[in-house]
DNA sequence: TCACTAACGCGAATTATTTGCTTTTATCTG
DNA sequence: CAGATAAAAGCAAATAATTCGCGTTAGTGA
């Protein structure tokens, strides 16, 4: 039947979201992320308290403390839905340089000032659900590059020690030392290629 | 002379640090330090407050305020206090396993419930004074390692590839990713070994 | 269309935080 | 070893954030 007239099908869609995803939950939940958003871009991160947040997104602020209990975990939220690459690593001509490109730019976006601080509050919340999220994130992203290489029969790393040995480097300089200069981050994948040139 | 009666001497030693460290000001800070162990230890994180911790110190809440500004930074301050290490690596036959032992101890460490809460406290706060101090003690750590191997002459990575190869992907799978297993930390050991029995 | 209920709004009660002022006491000077 | 000085602590009132009970709105399924 062409005209089916679904009358479901959104119910399988979700079935492991919210109980209730349906138009105005929805609605508050984006107003209250775009709020926040707005916020941490404009003014001094000390001053965004809840009460602000809810009057920016016209919402009551018992409705945000209710959805996500305090503003640690609000941010925490936010964070990990902003870092959710929305594309796939750019093709360049080899398995190796679609590496050494994605690691850079993963490494530029994370060092910045905004992305230091998403990481910052994704791992300030004792859940670690949104920390083990952006992990998957990473390790999708690096899928794909690896799925390339075998196509076309080129050696390569596996996931694990591109985990292990481009990313975690990578991670810890941002979080503990100094962010990672582009040279750094160029060895760190000269380290995990098989012999080349380079 | 012999009995100096150095005056200033103290004024030299911490002028880096508090412009007022004696007495009370100390005494004050120990009881802090001493009520947010103990509160965190006995109950639920999210129930330790500034209020009762001031209490429980025998100190003005204002006081607290006044100092570390608010919760999170005088977590973080506390579990900074306690990430540096008090005795150096513990010797074994050789450094390789003195590198082995340590990188055991120190995942396990980290990994525990207490450690990664302390982690977790200390990258939370946006000045990263603290996250750094981490980072020094543990290449204070290594540091001595490396030095024995050269003593003894034995071929040994450098403090770098230590960091990168070894404590940072340890690191990443604690606070991103499920704990290491002790298979896991001997298996960087290994790479990072230049070429050995195993 | 109607019943049902999750999620929201409202406002009062509670709790945390800030702030101006006073008091204590470490540190410096003579 | 007295003062003098001022940093840090105490106190209490004012402000702001958070919690909570209860009434209302509006997705959802029949």
């Amino acid at each position: 039947m062409i005209g089916d007239k679904g009358k479901d099908w959104h119910k399988v869609m979700v079935s492991k979201e919210n109980p209730r995803p349906g138009g105005r939950s929805a609605r508050v939940q984006a107003a209250v992320h775009q709020a926040v958003r707005d916020m941490l871009a404009g003014m001094n991160r000390a001053d965004v308290t809840i009460p602000l947040i809810a009057q920016r997104a016209n919402v009551t602020p018992s409705t945000i403390y209710r959805r996500w209990g305090d503003l640690q975990e609000l941010l925490a939220d936010v964070a990990a839905s902003h870092l959710q690459p929305e594309t796939e690593p750019p093709k360049t001509g080899s398995a190796r340089n679609d590496l050494q490109a994605w690691a850079e730019q993963y490494a530029d976006e994370m060092s910045s000032g905004a992305g230091r601080q998403m990481i910052r509050d994704v791992l300030a919340v004792s859940d670690s659900a949104n920390a083990e999220k952006c992990c998957i994130y990473t390790q999708q992203q690096l899928r794909v590059i690896v799925a390339r290489a075998q196509e076309r029969g080129e050696a390569f790393p596996t996931l694990t020690e591109l985990m292990d040995y481009v990313v975690s480097p990578i991670m810890y300089r941002i979080l503990f030392d100094q962010v990672p200069s582009n040279d750094y981050v160029r060895g760190l994948v000269s380290r995990v290629m098989p012999e080349k040139t380079d």
